[in-house]
DNA sequence: TCCTTTTTGGTTGTACGCAATTTAATTGTA
DNA sequence: TACAATTAAATTGCGTACAACCAAAAAGGA
C-alpha cells in the first residue's frame, strides 16, 4: 500500500471497461463480415432499422457519433446502396439519411447476429440487467456534470 | 414485440458498453492534457510506472494493443522522452522499452487523475466492484472461447 | 429588412486499433 | 550444423473517433 496505489492497472475501473469495448467489437468483426459492415456501421444500420429515414444530427445525437465520423460512415453506406444521402428541401442544412430496400433486406441476415454475441459474452440474465443499468448510469453521470 | 426486437439499440447490452468507453475517454482527455499524454498513451504509462522496464510483447498483452498500435505509440513517447527504446542485446527480437527519469516524474502529476475521474463516473463503492467484476467476467469469456 | 446568432454538415489533422504482411533473430530438429 | 518453424517488432492499409475549424442556411431581433 502506497500512495501511488491509485496508479495501478489493476485499480482502474476504466481499464477493464475499454477492455471490454475493444475486445467485443473485435469479436463482432467477423459476425459482421457477411453483412459488409463494421461495428460502427452496424449500429447505425440498427438505428436506420428502427426509423427508416433520419438525418445527421439525430443519428449523431443517438449514437454519439460527430459529424466527422458520421460524414464519411455514411458516404460509405451510401456505396454500398444501404442508405440514401439528400439534401432536405425543407432545410437545406438537413441531410437526410433513408434506408435502401437493400440496406431494410440487411435486417433478416442480421437476426442471428446479437444471438451470437450474447454466446461469446456469456452472463445470466441477471448479470446482463445490472450491468446494463450501470452502464447507463455511469454515461448519464457524465453528460450531466456537462451541464 | 416482433421479430427484430433482438435488433433495437435498446435491446443491446454492448452499445453502453461502447458508449461508456469512449464517454469516459473522452472525459479523460482534458485531465491528460496536463501531462501531454493521451489515454492509450496514459495507461501505457501506467503499466511501465509499475515494472519501470519491460518490452513490447510484454505491454501488449498486458493492455492487450498489438505491435501496429504499440510500435508509435512508444516512438512518440520516447520523443516526449518519457520512455527509452533499445534492441535487447540477450535477444535481439525483443525491444527494451525503460521508464526515463521524466516518466518517473509524472507519476507524482498524475496522482490527481483517478479521483478526478471517480467524481464523475460518481457510482458507489459496491457498484464499482460490482461492475468491476463483470467488466472482467465478459473479458475473461471472451478470450476463453478463443481457446 | 438587415444583421447577428444559431444550427447543420463537411473538412482537416491527430491518434488510435487491428488484420495482414514482412523482416530479422532465435529455436528446434533431423 | 543446415534448415524449417517460431517468435518479436515493424509496416501497411482501412476504419473509426473527436477536436477544431469552416461554410451555408435558417432563425430571430432591432
Amino acid at each position: 500500500m502506497n500512495k501511488y496505489d491509485s496508479l495501478t492497472l489493476k485499480n482502474q475501473l476504466c481499464f477493464p471497461i475499454y477492455l471490454c469495448s475493444k475486445e467485443i467489437i473485435r469479436r463482432y468483426t467477423p459476425l459482421l463480415d457477411d453483412l459488409d459492415l463494421t461495428y460502427t456501421q452496424y449500429i447505425t444500420m440498427m438505428y436506420l432499422w428502427e426509423h427508416n429515414t433520419s438525418n445527421v444530427k439525430d443519428i449523431s445525437d443517438a449514437l454519439f457519433l460527430d459529424s466527422g465520423t458520421l460524414t464519411p460512415l455514411l458516404k460509405k453506406l451510401e456505396a454500398k446502396d444501404y442508405i440514401t444521402r439528400t439534401r432536405s428541401l425543407k432545410d437545406e442544412r438537413n441531410l437526410d439519411v433513408t434506408i435502401t430496400k437493400k440496406g431494410l433486406a440487411l435486417r433478416d441476415k442480421a437476426l442471428s447476429v446479437p444471438c451470437e454475441m450474447g454466446k461469446c459474452i456469456n452472463l445470466s440474465e441477471e448479470e446482463v440487467k445490472t450491468l446494463y443499468s450501470l452502464m447507463y448510469k455511469i454515461v448519464g453521470n457524465l453528460s450531466k456534470e456537462e451541464e
